[in-house]
DNA sequence: AATGAATGAGATTTCATTCAT
DNA sequence: GATGAATGAAATCTCATTCAT
């Protein structure tokens, strides 16, 4: 009995932390960090300012629970893509393809996670996301590694994986970014993915 | 004489504006606007706090004024570029190699721009750049209209300019950002535009 | 029971406002409104700088929450007096020894009102008090009402109504403060009276 | 042909001390001390700001010299209108006028005059003044004298002499003050005076 | 657990005064 | 003597955090 009651708190508490970062990523996504207010994330998740301590320690904890999250999901995206697909061509279609529901699902922690990926490249942070940016290199280097054997099957030209990732990373994130905010009316997914991976494996040019 | 000497002290009141500028930008891309002092822009610039008031209205206006210079110079930059070349190959090659120069010259800006540039597809703003969103319109104007002439000259694949444009965007000023922020020594720039440019042209996938 | 609650809360609100306002009119009036400093008001009223931003937007909100406290106590004083009495004499009696009351209980309201009553003549305030100005518009109308009464039924000269409300507001106040800044000992607030409504009414020549 | 010109450069200081003084006085009378800035002043006077350290040695000096010269030049009315004349009646009637001449021509001045009256009444001052409160009390000395003289010669009632002299300051100045900033078309200098010193020494009440 | 009033450290901003030109 | 850029002390104001209810 107490267990499940325990059980139940827990999952509410679960919950309740959730509908604070929901309210808050809109807001570091829209202002930055230093920008936003604690009242207006208070405001918009309908709780008290004190309430928002009872299930973080601060400001910066609920910034890092968010982009603890949207890296969270990312790996676990791109482990999923990594295990259920055999060619390069397969793992980047899947990857990318559940990156896009996850991002329509969660619009504003694309719109952050645009604006802060570029502080990941280096340590480039008032503050410290040691752990966070570890986790975003796993990430990194799961797709790095299907780059590499890529190359060596020889189903894609011979790049440096490193750049690659980069270049993949700061396209597809903007881009989606780009059809949440410019959204055009009859929009389809596939379409757009088709149009990206097309661009980025056979390139621009008419043969 | 007093026309040289009004001339002069214009000139040196351009010259203190660049140098707070330069000290904020260093800031403001590294940790955002509302994370920024203007203690610490102060401090940078070697200039008491008051001082910057004599300059800029206020942090607001200093903050414009960069993101005003960065468009400026990709304005310039693009126009000459567009001016400059013939087929759609040499203007994105012309432009790309400008950019990349400006951009080792100021890599703040970069580092800035990239973490803003999100916020140019819609006002996603706290603060009012109306003037600044037009301005970068142009900008993307006059890239679309390159596309869609080489499109039409059958040099690219048939795309919509749009969303080429903001690939192009969202993959070139990311990617000199991630050259300079992780600089590896004997970086040569003719071969990092020969690589993005090739991945745009031909893709990535072996033939 | 909830309503009596929320009630309790309203009242604590505005006494608290009340105390803030008692502490700023003291330093408003001995010092001017540019230099009073919130610390002073906040010190008095023992409060921390910030609370004050609680219950006012800012220094002016509370500058002109007491003006406006003087003027709707001024004008709740001369509307009783004006229903209370029939003939002019008594009507100005009643105002005069109500307002009296009413200074000697809040001396520094009118030390202020003293200070300000100047600019209430013309829009001179660089603070906007359009409402403030209009309300003591209302006031001094119903002073110049029965002002022209007691003309028309020959209880006092023909005098400009305008003008003599002019002159009573300005030799009232003045006075009142003079009576409370240089208190002699053993003032009898009956014959201060006396003496000021036996100058307005007889004049000081002796017949 | 030295002291000459030592004597057209002091006239001259005089002459700008004067100006900056007219120009300061608006601010100071409008505005208050505290929310005046030596910018808007140094504006309005067309000099520079540093300028006006050549001839005042701060704001403060600034403002003490306008209050001085009201008085002084209050003092000298006074005075002259005590030599000149025999009865209380023709005493008052000269000090009236005059003032009222004195006061059309320096418009400002009155005003602040009016708002910096109720301070001499005691040392309610954050600058320090004695020495202009003392010169103001001299003026005020004489008024009483004549006002005793006046009740000995049985001329006027038996009033505190203080209490009259306060009442009259307070009349007047506020009254001009009026006078000058609702002006009314056609306003004659003379009919004012008839009509403030008809109800100082008549009364308003019909016999 | 929920609240929001209170707080004060720290941010932005103002401005009298100085001083090199 | 005239100037206005530079300054920093001091002002206003903001807001993350605490805490009594």
């Amino acid at each position: 009995m107490e267990e499940i009651s325990l059980s139940r708190k827990e999952r509410e508490r679960i919950f309740r932390r959730k509908e604070i970062m929901d309210a808050a990523v809109k807001f570091f996504a829209e202002k930055g960090f230093g920008s936003t207010t604690l009242e207006e994330i208070a405001g918009t998740a309908e709780f008290g300012k004190g309430t928002l301590y009872n299930y973080f320690q601060g400001k910066e904890e609920i910034y890092k629970a968010i982009i603890d999250d949207v890296i969270e999901n990312d790996e676990e995206i791109i482990k999923r893509a990594d295990l259920d697909s055999k060619s390069f061509g397969e793992f980047v279609e899947k990857y990318t393809r559940d990156l896009f529901d996850y991002c329509l699902k969660n619009k504003y922690s694309v719109l952050l996670f645009v604006r802060e990926i570029a502080r990941f490249d280096r340590n480039y942070s008032n503050l410290n996301h040691q752990e966070l940016i570890q986790k975003y290199s796993k990430i990194k280097e799961i797709f790095a590694k299907r780059i590499e054997n890529g190359i060596k099957s020889k189903e894609i030209k011979k790049f440096n994986a490193q750049k690659l990732v980069v270049l993949y990373d700061h396209m597809i994130f903007p881009y989606i970014h780009h059809l949440i905010v410019c959204p055009e009316p009859g929009m389809k997914t596939d379409e757009e993915i088709n149009f990206i991976l097309s661009v980025l494996f056979e390139g621009i040019k008419s043969k």
